[in-house]
DNA sequence: CAGATCAGTGAACATGTGTTTAGGATAGTA
DNA sequence: TACTATCCTAAACACATGTTCACTGATCTG
């Protein structure tokens, strides 16, 4: 955990790492170049100079974080995986909240490498999803590729819920009670859903169906 | 539904609708008032002379949206409800769209009117539930305002998906479709979970009453 | 040492944008 | 007609911000 300190790295590492905060906080619009070099201590002037623009600083960064990311999961992957997310990124670092955050705000924004992100994600829970499938551990879907693009939805806004929606809970701030808060319900919802019978998803179904009938 | 016909309306009201269209689709940092003023099809400083400062065009677009929604949410509730959102949200109107839209805006962008936003969606969608556990048509859960602030959490960003998760489902943009391709997953879920047994649920709950024991 | 290369800075520049100002058109009124 | 009020605009202003430029100092290299 040495990326703290800051003195031994050299200057564009240290420029990289204070866009990734910024850029994470506030999003890539809200942050300006001052604020950044401010950041990083030095002028914003070196910034242009190493990066040549604001946007090529943020695929700078947008690389950077995938990378990490990606390798993260690869390693951390196996007992963990999508299933328990929220465990996860409680037990996890600063450093990678910062970077779930860097790649929230990422998608949010549709920039370059929300793509990569997103597909990525995606792709790893699907898998995870087909395995689950054929080992039994979990019930076959209708739509195991919406499946889970819709969970990988629920756990990154989860895991980045917006202020109204954390205070809505009675916390300030996000944090690992909110998670623990919201973490439950959310198993629960996974494991026995919510409804007590099938009477909504039938109905629609048949809705469903009647349009797409209509649809001919 | 008149207020496409733009030609009858004062100049404050049309300032106030293209401010709305263009919160919601950009946002409001990205927004500048030269270009509501153009959809207007008035000068920017008309913009100001009606509205004082573009801050405070925001707090009227605010409040109008929000009055707006939660008319609708009175009159329609009772067969709609939450519990088929997203095809109560596919047959609804195309100004219905742009006022969700701009409200999930406003809770990204956690603008001032966020949190009455999510505050009524969460007491409605809360008192639903205390509804359906009493009635028996939901199972009781062990943190029913925490369960409602998920829900509202995922109905929101269902809605309005963000394109890169959209792009990960196959389609180019939001609409009908892939509200319809997500929904069908997204009961599935509500009615019956995804895990095939409980292991996941009473793992977690053992987890987190070790970690409470810890804290004292 | 001379020269070259590199990291770095402060000031200036260009542009975008919220806001102000001075004034113009139009309609109502005495 | 003259006065007034209302609605509206073009131009200017002020400031933030991405980027460029001229320059400084340090560190190699011959």
């Amino acid at each position: 955990m040495c990326s703290a300190l800051s003195a031994d790295l050299t200057a564009q590492a240290k420029i990289r790492n204070a866009a990734i905060a910024h850029f994470a906080r506030d999003g890539f619009q809200k942050t300006n170049l001052r604020a950044i070099a401010s950041t990083a201590g030095v002028s914003a002037a070196l910034v242009i100079r190493h990066f040549g623009s604001k946007d090529n600083l943020r695929s700078v960064c947008d690389d950077h974080v995938l990378r990490i990311l990606v390798q993260r999961t690869r390693t951390v992957t196996g007992p963990v995986g999508v299933r328990d997310l929220s465990r996860a990124y409680a037990a996890g670092s600063e450093e990678y909240h910062l970077h779930v955050q860097y790649m929230v705000r990422a998608i949010e924004e549709d920039s370059p490498a929300a793509t990569t992100f997103v597909n990525t994600l995606v792709e790893e829970t699907e898998q995870l999803f087909q395995d689950g499938i054929a080992d039994g551990s979990i019930r076959p879907s209708s739509d195991v590729r919406a499946l889970a693009v819709l969970t990988v939805l629920i756990s990154l806004t989860t895991l980045t819920m917006a202020p109204p929606l954390t205070r809505a809970l009675g916390y300030e701030r996000m944090g690992p009670d909110v998670l623990r808060r919201i973490g439950l319900p959310m198993l629960e919802l996974y494991t026995h859903g919510m409804y007590a019978d099938d009477t909504m998803l039938k109905a629609a179904q048949t809705a469903w169906e009647a349009e797409r009938a209509d649809d001919r």
